[in-house]
DNA sequence: CTGACTTGATTAAAATTTTTAGTAAAGTTT
DNA sequence: AAACTTTACTAAAAATTTTAATCAAGTCAG
């Protein structure tokens, strides 16, 4: 049993109010260490509403089991340099499972951040059959025999998922169409294990938040750009995940009138004339028709991705900036009305699509000039995401060990 | 001074650090009491983690200055009904200021709702000229004249108007053009007395939270529609403001591509299509041209408002019913758009148009259905608002309350 | 209708925490 | 180097929370 789970145990037996409270508080200090990473003896009396005696006897407590540590000294504001405790390396080990369009990435990693497990993609198809759940299930028992993995050692799963995930029961809409089936309690059956599932871009909106260009911002928009184009919504600090976790679906966003059909059943979605699939599909059907661009000489036209037509974008290709630019404008016109409802102080673009720099922030820029009321758009910036590989899956780790608290925190109330 | 003054008074001389903290919980006892309307001894002690003994000395004493009233019985749960404490009537009176188009609407209200001084309107016109806060002041004057008000009976100012309000500097874009002049300060220097401004339609919103068709519900949007459409928009049980107070601004969404120009500047807005606005101008040209209608009856077409023509429609006229209905296809796919970046539980039809009926929720359910997904609408009720004349008055007093509270709070907490 | 069983209100003693105050330690600034 | 700040820690005094007990006011089954 893990350290964690021993303090939880702790309130769990706990005979009278006072040693249970004083347990409780313990589990509160350590949440609260994660929430804000590190923290000084102060900032934990204020936060929690303890007194000063108190905190430091929990801390102390917390400090002998190794559970948190005396990581760095503050900065001095004319004294004595406050200590700053930190959340101890290993205390919680997730294993983050990222489900993409055509791939699992998964990846173990601990509170702190740190990779215990190095990642590793495994080709994987998402569909609506019923064997997919058990696939996926394969799939991760792989990654444990390829990387030695001991199950014992991870604390949770994190999954991560395109599509509508209502958060509030751990259903979804992507595996099997019916709503169901739920994952999670599949899965935490089986690996015996707390499961926290979320949708990919409310995922990203939390790295951003928490390690990326939304740092310190209250409200913000993430557009995560890949095959789709999805929505996070940051409000108050927090993401907002929707009534049922359904926020964000940009993509499907009804944009032109009698439009393409979208594979969601409606018709002139904003994904037919601006997200990856546009995208290829476009420039699939240009090349046949001979536009000249340096895309013509990769081999295998179905293989063709949208990272390829940025990789030439950047390499100078007009056809391809051209297409991106195309791309920003509609894209740009989209977000337009979003920061006309929501007024966010930035927004910040993600995904692929980002290592396109400024061939697609110029045209969304102009999209925005054109299409947002002045007073609105002035003070919102639009900045390019900066997370490295592993940038997602540390939204994964806080979203996981978050939920992880809140159910047991909630749970642990209950019984009162 | 009032009961509410004193108190605040208290804290700031109070000497040790006890005393201070008895009467800051006296004030914040009030906060909970005023924002939650009823509540017993048992839920106080939970809200503000209290014990039991030291609530119950906080209320006595409460109780003995008058300040709360123990009023109803709750329901028992299979036992001795517990005792439910409401803040007094006229501990805090608030006078509206309800800032129309074409009029202002006054009224005073204590923190109960009751009507101290009944509502009465004078035209007024919101123009951009240096002269127009002088103007409100002088209106504000002679409604307490009529009224035979003495200054000294309001606790504070609340203002509601459409446009552009920063809420957290309480400078608007309504009066004057330039961002920099601030009426809260101006107002609040003039009378004396606390000033809170809100924009009309996040008030309206807050009306429906409290005491409309949003009770009890987190995710909620509120369309506010007359002569032009608002949204105000409810995440996690708050209206939501924007970075700068500017979200909800929907009927300057760019909707038609090289669309008629908005008065904004911009062309294609929404309200250029989908408001009332749109409605007067629309009818005026058709009955110009002929067509058959009840509304050529009207003496004075230059006179004509929404509200005439949503009343000939409910007397059967055809031409209203039907320019009614493509006015509702158009903003139910405006609706589409929000209800799939936010997922509401509810979308609440608000303001004169509610008065339509089903004239105006069918066509708008009927662009839901073909513009929404399905996962994401089917939760999604529409509502039409309930609420009576002083409706909107209600939602202002429970936001100028709120406002002082916090403004209070802050700078006592600040003086630690 | 009565009696057993709830829950709520109130009070008092015991246990614990918070204040308050004082001292030492560790920096910064003049 | 001295004076001033802030943090860390300890201990006595004061206040609050627990805990327990009693009374009041309901519900509900028989």
């Amino acid at each position: 049993m893990s350290l964690l789970e021993d303090l939880l145990e702790e309130v769990r037996a706990a005979k009278t109010t006072i040693t249970r409270k004083s347990a409780l508080n313990k589990v509160k200090l350590m949440r609260t260490l994660f929430d804000k990473e590190m923290l000084t003896l102060g900032d934990l009396v204020q936060d929690m509403g303890l007194s000063f005696p108190t905190m430091n006897s929990l801390v102390l407590d917390l400090h002998q089991r190794k559970m948190l540590v005396p990581k760095d000294k503050g900065e001095s504001i004319g004294g004595r340099k406050p200590v700053l405790y930190q959340i101890n390396d290993g205390i919680f080990n997730v294993l983050c499972v990222e489900i993409e369009r055509f791939a699992v990435r998964m990846v173990v990693m601990d509170n702190n951040n740190n990779v215990l497990f190095e990642p590793k993609s495994y080709p994987f198809e998402i569909s609506t059959q019923e064997s997919d759940i058990e696939d996926l299930v394969q799939v991760i028992l792989q990654y444990f025999e390829d990387r030695h993995i001991e199950e014992q050692n991870i604390s949770a799963i994190g999954l991560s998922m395109p599509g509508l995930i209502n958060f509030k029961i751990g259903t979804n809409q992507t595996f099997y169409s019916n709503n169901s089936f739920n994952i999670s309690d599949y899965l935490k059956q089986k690996f015996g294990k707390h499961v926290a599932m979320v949708n990919d871009v409310k995922g990203a909106a939390i790295s951003e938040l928490a390690y990326g260009a939304a740092q310190d911002k209250e409200n913000v928009l993430v557009i995560l750009m890949d095959w789709g184009i999805g929505l996070g919504i940051i409000i108050d600090g927090k993401v907002y995940m929707g009534n049922e976790g359904f926020s964000g679906e940009m993509g499907h966003m009804v944009f032109v009138d009698e439009g393409e059909l979208c594979y969601c059943g409606k018709r002139g979605c904003l994904e037919t004339i601006a997200s990856g699939v546009y995208l290829v599909n476009q420039a699939r059907a240009d090349i046949e028709k001979g536009v000249p661009t340096l895309l013509k000489n990769l081999k295998n036209l179905a293989d063709l991705q949208p990272q390829h037509i940025i990789q030439v974008a950047n390499q100078g290709d007009q056809y391809a900036i051209d297409l991106i630019a195309s791309l920003g404008n509609n894209l740009g016109k989209a977000i337009s009305l979003l920061i006309q409802i929501l007024n966010p102080e930035a927004v910040v673009l993600s995904g692929k699509f980002a290592k396109a720099g400024s061939l697609i922030t110029i045209p969304i820029q102009q999209s925005l000039n054109k299409y947002t009321m002045n007073a609105i758009r002035q003070k919102c910036e639009i900045q390019l995401s900066s997370l490295d590989d592993n940038g997602y899956a540390q939204g994964l780790v806080r979203y996981t060990v978050e939920d992880y608290f809140k159910n047991n925190l909630v749970t642990l109330n209950m019984n009162n």
